[in-house]
DNA sequence: TATTATTTTGATTGATAATGATTGACTTTT
DNA sequence: AAAAGTCAATCATTATCAATCAAAATAATA
């Protein structure tokens, strides 16, 4: 990866909280702590943020509690480097030009920082994706329209005319809540109806859950295990998982928390 | 390959990405990496690219930096106290509960500090209006979708079916280029095509224009001054501005730089 | 057409820069 | 005080670069 990129995720990830550590950097860009060290230090330099002991902090004033910071600080920090493994491990299906929509929520929020260095078109229901991408990256963004709820942090319209409905990709990327043999499993009744609007706006539908979600139940059924095409897990994916997708014709990305990925393809 | 043909591979490619290295260029384009380099030190020196270790950088737009702080940074300090004082004025047609629409501009973002206190429905598209109000006030905030142009820092939708149709307030509050008695006039085609979208789903149109507007011509006419409801604007404004407006039978507003407001009405 | 300049290209080489790993010193936490 | 975490300095490895020169392509001339 080249230095303007590093610089580009890392600048991206000091923006969503008080204080980014050396070896989360590190994780994100798939390079040495030596590396992140110059990073910060030249980047001290040219005052794009400010060096601190254990990393880095944003530059900008101690910044209003922003949205990604609120509503998700509580959330995104568990498990978060799991998410993080599997956000990057997305990334091997994202190419500049592509066109993908991403559907808000902690998982999917922690692309953020990889696509920074990207330039795709990207359509999101997510307030704080579309507002860091924004902010932090050259892609073309492409929001959905309505209100905007802050407790889930997503702009859902009322109704069945929005722009939403003209919006097709070759991928969509979510979160989800669980995911057993009854199929994708989601807990908020207004998740679930954001994901709705969006699921059959995309080809491919790729899934980002830490291996926790296959424990999951939740009271409400997305969609059927064999509509999704890839999941997207951590390396504690136990085997009757791994086989349960198999059997439902799911592609399986392992992210392991090191940055590597492991591939596996389904018959 | 001739050199040109090679040249506009290569400054096409570096489009796509944030650093295209100098073996991808050598991929593309099936020669050796000396000419390449070549090409690169001369495209560099004819400022068509920049060039970087391992390669070369489009040399567009230096480095994003905040939205709201870039775009209008600018624009915002100019006459601020004048615009604070209107964006103050405005309040006296905003009550708790209402449903308002703000179209985005530099001056009527100014409107976000007051609404900071409020408890409105605001439709908006205006990206750092929605920012802010949703970072600092309690307001319902609804956003129009669509793709987000950076420069203008507003939401537009190609589309004719987006949820803009859907919602209607008594009132809207827009800025403007230029008043005068052809009517409201835009500069940018973008901002008129978004105003356009909006103006009708209010019934209530509310202008806010400090005196300097009342000069200014622009291309392009948004609409005749008769469907301007009230005009707000600070206490500089000419008689003969009065007098066009009363004509029209456009209210008016005064703000004073003081922010104290005169208000007037016109038979 | 044949021959000679001129320009462009590709390969080689030594120099320079970036990276990753290691070590020991220093800080903070327990 | 011990342990864990963080840091700066160093060095071997690798990637990238600039300079050079010969080969190839192109243009110019007889």
């Amino acid at each position: 990866m080249h230095e303007n990129e590093r610089h580009k995720i890392i600048l991206s990830a000091v923006q969503e909280k008080p204080v980014t550590t050396v070896s989360e950097l590190v994780d994100l860009t798939s390079t040495s702590e030596a590396t992140i060290r110059r990073d910060i230090a030249s980047l001290h330099v040219q005052k794009r943020l400010r060096r601190v002991r254990g990393g880095a902090e944003s530059i900008n004033p101690p910044q209003f509690v922003g949205l990604a910071g609120r509503t998700f600080s509580v959330n995104e920090t568990l498990n978060i480097h799991r998410k993080r493994a599997i956000a990057n491990a997305a990334m091997q299906l994202c190419d500049d030009g592509d066109a993908i929509i991403i559907n808000g929520g902690t998982t999917t929020f922690q692309m953020v920082h990889p696509l920074a260095a990207k330039r795709m078109q990207i359509f999101t229901n997510s307030f704080p994706i579309a507002e860091h991408l924004l902010n932090h990256s050259k892609n073309t963004i492409l929001l959905s329209g309505g209100v905007i709820y802050r407790e889930q942090n997503i702009i859902l319209s009322p109704f069945e005319n929005d722009v939403t409905r003209n919006f097709y990709a070759k991928r969509m990327f979510m979160g989800a809540q669980g995911l057993c043999p009854l199929g994708l499993m989601e807990a908020d009744p207004l998740l679930i109806q954001a994901e709705h609007k969006l699921i059959n706006q995309a080809e491919e539908l790729v899934v980002l859950a830490d291996s926790s979600k296959f424990t999951q139940r939740s009271s409400l059924i997305l969609c059927a295990l064999e509509r999704i095409t890839t999941v997207i897990t951590d390396n504690e994916i136990r085997d009757e998982d791994r086989a349960m997708l198999e059997t439902a014709g799911v592609g399986l990305i392992v992210a392991d928390k090191t940055d590597q990925v492991e591939q596996q393809s389904v018959a």
